[in-house]
DNA sequence: CGAATAATAT
DNA sequence: GATATTATTC
């Protein structure tokens, strides 16, 4: 309709608007440098994919630390945000309880071997104690196995898991990242020198069908890369059919045959 | 320190 | 709304 004298209008407005170094950009901090110094937030946040041996910066997303300001009850009233495991920082926690042993691994002492920026003696504390939960009910999953000639056999399968997979349904720690359900997980002989973690698990034979390369395919593995099995084993993952491996030897225990899931190489 | 329990997050 | 994760309590 009103098509005609549209330019002047158009011109006045855009007068007004903003030069460009007067837009505040879009990626400016909304935190002063002052706040961030009182904080000790860093400017940039660096990844924590650091070189080993260097210091783990602060895992938080927003790290509202040290109450080094001048003594208000303001201080007090800060909560910092909850921690999050990130694989990085359980990786550095599991080589501090493995380098200090059981005896000295203590919430205190992991502590300070993780040297993580903000990361506090509760942190710790309460992470440990999953671990050791997790620890214990690993042990006694998979009680006795002697395994040895390639594979392990498991004696105990988890029974969620072993229910999960013997039935139809999808196993819900190959959809679900965070489920508490988890495979056993074995120190299996790697095909040289060292052992190396890997996790076993039974499937049925069934749902198996063979591919020309020789590798087996499973409908419940089948499009799953790069999954998360367990968050207390976040390296150990799904890698589509690449981790396949199959003992020919024990094919056939009741109807099942043995997945192993070998933790990627990269670290 | 660590187990139990509460509080959040998904 | 349940469950998993992290925090806090004792």
């Amino acid at each position: 309709m009103r098509e005609s004298n549209d330019k002047s209008w158009f011109s006045e407005w855009e007068e007004e608007l903003p030069s460009p170094d007067e837009l505040m950009p879009l990626s400016k901090t909304l935190i002063t440098p002052d706040l961030a110094r009182v904080f000790d937030i860093s400017p940039l946040q660096r990844e924590v994919s650091d070189h080993l041996q260097e210091p783990v910066q602060s895992p938080f997303p927003v790290s509202a630390a040290q109450f080094a300001d001048s003594g208000e009850e303001n201080a007090r009233a800060l909560k910092r945000p909850r921690l999050v495991w990130t694989p990085q920082l359980h990786k550095r926690f599991v080589d501090a309880v493995a380098q200090l042993g059981i005896k000295n691994a203590v919430p205190k002492t992991i502590m300070q071997l993780m040297n993580v920026d903000g990361l506090t003696r509760e942190n710790v504390a309460s992470h440990l104690q999953k671990y050791r939960l997790y620890l214990k009910r690993m042990q006694h999953g998979l009680s006795s196995g002697g395994g040895e000639g390639g594979f392990i056999s498991v004696a105990a399968v988890d029974s969620a898991a072993e229910n999960l997979f013997t039935g139809s349904s999808v196993p819900p720690y190959l959809l679900r990242p965070n489920s508490d359900h988890f495979l056993p997980f074995v120190r299996v002989p790697a095909n040289h020198h060292q052992q190396q973690m890997a996790a076993t698990c039974h499937l049925p034979v069934g749902h198996f069908r063979s591919v020309p390369n020789g590798q087996l395919e499973h409908p419940l593995l089948s499009g799953q890369i790069q999954r998360q099995l367990h968050p207390m084993e976040p390296h150990l993952q799904v890698r589509g059919m690449e981790s396949l491996e199959m003992p020919s030897s024990n094919a056939s225990n009741g109807g099942r045959k043995i997945l192993t899931l070998f933790p990627n190489e990269d670290d």
